[in-house]
Parts: C-alpha cells; sequence; structure tokens
RNA sequence: GCGCCCGUAGCUCAGCAGGAUAGAGCAUCGGUUUCCUAAACCGAAGGUCACAGGUUCGAACCCUGUCGGGCGUACCA
C-alpha cells in the first residue's frame, strides 16, 4: 500500500502535478516545482478540496479560469476523485464517500503512513531541549521548552527521522558559584533531605536579596565558580557534585509526570574537559581577538556584540559550553540539523553562536536553528498588565504545584460525573497532567503564554481532556461492543465503507493528519498538531450525537465500529506524538 | 538609542507560505439527557484584522512608516 492509498491529499496533489506537468510540457514551459496545497473550499457544496489556480497560471501563460478548467478535463474521475469541479479559478475536487472511508480507515488501522510510523529517511536530527539550571526548582518556565521539545522528538520519530534528543542539563557555570555561597550561608541538611528543590530554592533567592547589600557575596561566588573550574578536587567541587546529583535526582520527578524523554543527558558539565580545545580549535582559525580581559569572536562587522569565550577572570561561559557541544555533536552525531528549543529571549545568543560556525567556515552553520518560543507572563493586578515572572524575585511557580492543581481539579470532576470509575487516582493524574501540557502546546510557540488558573484548570472546550474525552467516549463503545483490543478483529468481516457517507466530516479531518504532520516539521510547531486533535475531537463528538453505533443495523454498525476504532487510534497516536495520555475511561 | 518579536470578537487564540463570504473556545443568551460518558451537542449575539500608505487580479498575511506592548542589547543562562 503505497502513501498516496492512504493520504488523499497526496493522491490528489499528485494527480494535479501531473496534470500540471503535462500541460507545461505541451506549452513547451519548465516543469512546475511550486508545491501544492489544497484547502477546502468555502462552500462545502463545492467539494472537499480545493485549489487555487493563480499561481500556477502564470506560469503557464494562461489565465486561472482557462487552466482551471484545462486541469479538471486532464484528471479523469476514478475510484477515489467522485467530481471534479472547476469553479472559476479553482479546481473543487469531491472525494468518493467509499474511497474516502476505506483510504482512511485502513490506513489508521493497518499503520500505515502518515498514520503510521514512517519509512526511516536516514535523516539525523539533533535536539537540545529542556536543559533547565538544575540546583533551582523544575518550575512553570522549564515547562515550554520540556513540552514543546520532547513533542518535536516525537514528531520526528514518528516522520521517519533519527533523533538525538538531549538534555543540555544547566549545571556548571557562574551560577553554581553562588548556589556553593549560598549553601555555605544557609545550607541545611535536613532540609536538603526532606525538601530539597524548596530548600535550594529559597537559599537562591535569599542570595539573590542578600547579595544586593553584602556585595562581597558575588565576588565569593565568583571565585567558587572559578576554584570548581581548576578541576581540582576540592571543596567547590565536593558540593557541586552533592548538589548536582541530588537535584538531578530530584528532576526526575516532573519528567517521570509529564512522560518526557531524553535520547543523551550531557549537561554543560559534561563539555567542563572538552572546552580548552575548542577555544584552541577557534583559536587557531585565527577568529579569537583579546578584548577588555577577555577572549572573544568579535562580531562588530554584524553590528552584534562579541561571543566571549573566556571571562577576563579565566572562566568560561555559556557560549563557551554550547561551542564545545556544537563540536562534539558535528564529531558524535555528524546532523542533519540541529535544533534548539530555547526561549525567543535567547534569540541573540544562537545567532552570535551561528556566526562564529560561519567565521569557522562549518557548512553546518545552516542546519543549526533557534526554535524560539514566547515567555510565560503573569498578571500584575497592581500595574493591570501581563508580566514576565523571576526566579530571583521568589516568584517562580514549581511545576508540581501546577500539576497537583490540575490532578486535584480533575479529581473533582470525577467525584462529580463518573464517581464509579476504576482507577480513579491514575486516570486524574493522567488527565490533570495532560490538561497542563496540552494546553502549553495549543498555541503558536513564538506566542507568550498568559498563565492563568482558572483558564489552565478549565476542562472545557477546546482543552486536553475535552480530547481525551472524546478517546474514552469511543473506547467505551468499543469495549461495549466486545473490542477488548480495540480493532481487533474488524477485518474479518467485509466492511461495506459506501455506509460511511454520513461520517465524512470526520474522516476529511483524520485525512488532514499527513499534511498536518509536514507543517508542523516545516515549521517546527506542535501547535498544528493539538489543533488538528481539536478538530478530529470536535468531530467526533458531533458525529457520536447524530449517530448510534451499538444499535445500528449490519452492515452499518461493522462499518462504524471500524470508524470509531480508527478514530479513536488516530487521536491516541496525535494525543501520544504531543506527550499527551488517551485513558480508557475517564 | 539600536535589533528582534507580538498586535484579529469583551477575554484567550486559529486563520494551513497571498486566495473564495475572517473562524473557534471561554464568558453572555436560548435549546438538547427514557439515546454507546452532558468533561458533550445545537443555535443566537459579538469584528474599522492597531493605524496610514504601497505592491497586484486579489492583503489579516508581503513592503514602508506610525502607534502600543514585550524581549534583548560583552564577561548570567
Amino acid at each position: 500500500m503505497s502513501r498516496s492509498q492512504t493520504d488523499l491529499n497526496l493522491y490528489l496533489a499528485e494527480k494535479i502535478h501531473a496534470a500540471l506537468n503535462a500541460l507545461s510540457q505541451e506549452k513547451g514551459q519548465e516543469p512546475q516545482t511550486r508545491s501544492i496545497t489544497l484547502a477546502p473550499p468555502k462552500d462545502e457544496k463545492l467539494g472537499d478540496l480545493g485549489l487555487a489556480c493563480f499561481p500556477f497560471a502564470k506560469g503557464l501563460g494562461t489565465s486561472p479560469v482557462d487552466l482551471c478548467r484545462e486541469l479538471a478535463e486532464r484528471i479523469p474521475v476514478d475510484e477515489v476523485i467522485e467530481r471534479i469541479n472547476p469553479t472559476g479559478p479553482f479546481l473543487n475536487i469531491r472525494l468518493s464517500r467509499e474511497a474516502l472511508a476505506r483510504a482512511t480507515i485502513e490506513g489508521v488501522l493497518l499503520d500505515r503512513a502518515p498514520f503510521g510510523p514512517f519509512e526511516p529517511n536516514g535523516k539525523k536530527i539533533v535536539i537540545d531541549y529542556s536543559s533547565p539550571n538544575i540546583a533551582k526548582p523544575f518550575h512553570l518556565g522549564h515547562l515550554r521548552s520540556t513540552v514543546i521539545g520532547a513533542a518535536l522528538r516525537r514528531l520526528y520519530l514518528h516522520t521517519g527521522h533519527e533523533v538525538h534528543g538531549i538534555n543540555h542539563l544547566g549545571d556548571w557555570g557562574a551560577q553554581f558559584g553562588k548556589i556553593i555561597v549560598a549553601w555555605r550561608e544557609w545550607g541545611d541538611e535536613a532540609e536538603l533531605a526532606t525538601n530539597t528543590m524548596r530548600h535550594l530554592f529559597d537559599i537562591y533567592v535569599r542570595y539573590g536579596k542578600e547579595s544586593q547589600e553584602r556585595p562581597e557575596l558575588d565576588e565569593q561566588a565568583r571565585v567558587a565558580f572559578q576554584n570548581l573550574e581548576t578541576g581540582e578536587d576540592n571543596e567547590e567541587r565536593r558540593l557541586w557534585e552533592k548538589l548536582r546529583s541530588i537535584s538531578l535526582k530530584a528532576f526526575q520527578g516532573p519528567y517521570g509526570r509529564l512522560g518526557v524523554e531524553f535520547d543523551h543527558v550531557t549537561g554543560e558539565s559534561f563539555y567542563e574537559d572538552k572546552m580548552d580545545a575548542t577555544i584552541q580549535a577557534i583559536e587557531e582559525k585565527g577568529v579569537a581577538t583579546l578584548s577588555e580581559g577577555a577572549l572573544v569572536v568579535d562580531l562588530s562587522d554584524e553590528g552584534l556584540p562579541p561571543c566571549i569565550l573566556r571571562k577576563s577572570d579565566g572562566t568560561t561561559i555559556y557560549a563557551t559550553r554550547d561551542l564545545a557541544a556544537l563540536f562534539y555533536r558535528r564529531e558524535n552525531y555528524s546532523f542533519d540539523r540541529l535544533l534548539y528549543v530555547v526561549g525567543q529571549e535567547q534569540k541573540l545568543h544562537f545567532r552570535q553562536l551561528k556566526l562564529v560556525l560561519q567565521k569557522l567556515g562549518w557548512p553546518e552553520a545552516d542546519q543549526v536553528e533557534h526554535v524560539d518560543f514566547g515567555l510565560i507572563l503573569f498578571w500584575d493586578e497592581a500595574e493591570k498588565r501581563w508580566k514576565k515572572g523571576t526566579t530571583r524575585g521568589g516568584n517562580a511557580i514549581f511545576l508540581d504545584e501546577v500539576l497537583d492543581e490540575a490532578v486535584e481539579g480533575v479529581r473533582k470532576i470525577i467525584a462529580e460525573k463518573n464517581p464509579d470509575l476504576p482507577d480513579k487516582e491514575k486516570i486524574a493524574e493522567m488527565v490533570g497532567v495532560s490538561a497542563i501540557v496540552f494546553n502549553d502546546l495549543k498555541n503558536e510557540r513564538i506566542k507568550d503564554v498568559k498563565f492563568d488558573w482558572d483558564r489552565m484548570l478549565s476542562f472545557e472546550g477546546e482543552t486536553g481532556p475535552y480530547v481525551q474525552y472524546a478517546g474514552a467516549r469511543l473506547a467505551s463503545i468499543l469495549r461495549k461492543a466486545g473490542h477488548g483490543n480495540l480493532e481487533e478483529g474488524l477485518f474479518e468481516s467485509n466492511i461495506d465503507y459506501s455506509t460511511l457517507a454520513d461520517a465524512d466530516k470526520v474522516l476529511l479531518v483524520m485525512q488532514e493528519f499527513g499534511p498536518t504532520l509536514q507543517r508542523a516539521l516545516d515549521r517546527n510547531e506542535p501547535s498544528m498538531v493539538t489543533g488538528l486533535m481539536i478538530r478530529l475531537a470536535k468531530s467526533i463528538h458531533s458525529y457520536l450525537r447524530e449517530h448510534h453505533v451499538l444499535s445500528a443495523e449490519e452492515p452499518v454498525r461493522s462499518a462504524r465500529l471500524a470508524l470509531v476504532a480508527a478514530a479513536r487510534r488516530l487521536l491516541a497516536t496525535g494525543l501520544a506524538t504531543l506527550g499527551v495520555a488517551s485513558p480508557q475511561e475517564m
């Protein structure tokens, strides 16, 4: 079964492409290279998918209306294309309902691309995401990089890429000097043991406040990091190791709850012994200069501040470690693309890094991309506006608090609406955590997220639970039909797909899966998938209202069950790429 | 100051590389439950797409300028 047999957008695009090329050849023109994007016509009576002919007409020296008519003549009606209908400059196509149902349902249930995994394409993608500063709690600010990166990792995996997901932990650097000093001043072993992250957070915040009146703290912190970077087995190193390992352990909690995985956990400290060689390599290329006591790559040609390789006190900086990581990743992963899922406030830093790579003459410079995202803003009642929250100010919200609130909200709804549900606690966790993840992946990543408890804890409308609920309803129908394993045995009976004409809305949304994955990859934008899942859930909820499955007569009943199984499965697949669970019941 | 990002319904956002009459959710109002989960469904109301020019068959989308908000602007990450 070829891809275009299950992905009808692709099927149509191939037909149109062939017709366009035939026309080009006749007119002695170059073949068309412009990609074909189909969109639903404004009026559904015109067809299911349409192509605007304007851009193609220009190259062929004809009018869009004429081109549209000519294309329609050249694309014969077949078992998939029920009607081809030139409407002025728009080429509208109506799909055969039977073919639509067959291609979609069989494609999904037989796990064919784009619904199932793609054939390996040999491309290697490295994704750097989450990368929190440990020794500070996992707070809301870490959530975005973590869930966006994890979703991209799964999307690239699904579409046949070799993916290396890396957690570039912030476990090195000047900040550790501050944490070491804070620990010396106010650290409490008992607190650290019982209340690890809260305690580290408290002393870090205290450092931020007290260092303003006691500037000697900053000097101590600077020295502490300097001592750490000597590589010697000294007090600083022992403290660093202790604090690092204990906080790393504490981070497994949030990662576990979120279901986030990494292929490599190589933090900044991993490059401790690789930075000298990196600096040396850059110096040998002759692009490093000394400026104000620091070793830098000058970028004034591009009108940017310099990229600092070594600070005037001899210690390294995050740029040094990022460059060492780039050298290491090029050597060890020979990536086709390297994605940094990091907030937009670091845009300048990544521009600088890329420019350094260009100066080094790396061809890979163009394959390094900053996948940036917006901030999390908090409502300031006094100023009546949305503001950035800071860890330093002590107003960070811990991720566990947010997840716990969401789970508690779900518990209440279960108690009210489905008190007999088995495994209540497990389901509450699944649904509550998912709601937070889904919410974060809902909007375009570049948009700032406005943190709003009411909105986050709302489970109605365009939310994670709404989508999960659609899946649970489908699962419930399958369970009652005796399909314990959901789609098992469905193909044993011959399904009469012609009886599913009234399910065209659901099926057409399911057909958007392929093009949506493509767009999500092109733009590194998981929200494309989130949006599709909402539309799919919406179409399912509507369909189930109007069409009864279990009480239908054969052969309609079997066909509807197949539809239900396929919709359920696709929903689960899409949600899984987002990191959202699909409970059987809720 | 300079650079980058954002500005669409009361609120939060979509708008699928420039296409047909700008769409959802929340909130508001009204309707649906002897029916596989009402965390649902159906309907009503709600718009100067920040503003002004420009590009063209066509602009919420591209260009220029203005206004508003945000982020960044060498030894934090």
